[in-house]
DNA sequence: ACCAGGTTGTTGACATGTCACCGACTTCGT
DNA sequence: ACGAAGTCGGTGACATGTCAACAACCTGGT
């Protein structure tokens, strides 16, 4: 703490790397829905659960669980794409306080539409240059850093 | 093309915890350097190459290829920042269209209180956790990703 | 010298994300 | 039954990011 510890070289390339790879494949994939479907990353977000959950209808907290968004991000987000006709918003039956949101036909038609070419590009872009050992070893430290993240937030 | 191939569940898997890690790992980056600094990530992706760069001085177009940021978005966040008194505009010697971004005082300052905070919890959340194997593969699949997005991109 | 085409930075409109706060409701201990 | 404390969703203000358009300038071929 008194002495600060810096990355060394190596681990320095290897975090500007990742925050190249963050930034690359985010863009990569905001053009891809954008061009092909007419949705925002933000959008696919929330319907991709949607769109598998029972009729389509998930109470606003479930659905912020799903994608990790906090309730504010989430409301914001609703209200902008059920004013586009997306969405809809019903009161929630066992709790008062509660909102469902609700797929609408077009939401479902816009998921569906955009479904196979958003997973296609994942693939081919993440999931294609790697070999099995690698992808294993990847899923092993995603699992390492993100107990680290989550113990740091307690 | 004309039948999709969906994610692997193992592939589906590795997809899920990767969305989860950027967003946690960076919401532990924006809390940390806001509460220690009163610095937001993009006011800290700026100072960064500006703090290492000759004199504090970098030409605008330079520091957007460092970051790899678009010049709209640039311009914007230095507008920000020299709100803020971080860093002032001068006129390009070499070019008149262009535009050069010199840290002030207070930038300095500013950076040079953040970086060893910052710096170690890169280190706690990210590279602690691993193993010298699972680092070096770790690097690797960021290129191979890496690659693949940039031929994608053209 | 000239000008067509590319580069550079800025701006305004808008989409998205964060924060502090509120109002309504539920839960829980008493 | 009652009230304190927690939960849930929404709102407004503001910070950040994207897009299209623009003005000024540089560059290269002629």
């Amino acid at each position: 703490m008194s002495e600060p510890r810096w990355l060394t070289p190596d681990q320095a390339e290897v975090w500007a790397k990742y925050r190249r790879l963050r930034r690359e494949l985010q863009r990569a994939q905001d053009q891809q829905l954008q061009q092909d479907s007419g949705l925002s990353a933000a959008d696919y977000a929330l319907l991709a659960p949607l769109s598998e959950s029972a009729d389509g209808v998930l109470r606003a907290r479930e659905l912020g669980a799903e994608v990790g968004w906090e309730r504010s991000r989430l409301s914001h987000q609703i209200s902008r794409m059920e004013k586009r006709g997306l969405v809809t918003r019903e009161a929630c039956a066992d709790d008062a306080r509660g909102s469902m949101v609700r797929l609408t036909e077009k939401g479902r038609e816009a998921i569906e539409a955009a479904a196979p070419a958003h997973a296609d590009n994942v693939r081919r872009l993440v999931f294609d240059p790697l070999t099995p050992d690698e992808m294993r070893v990847f899923g092993d430290v995603l699992d390492r850093i993100l107990g680290a993240v989550e113990r740091n937030a307690g």
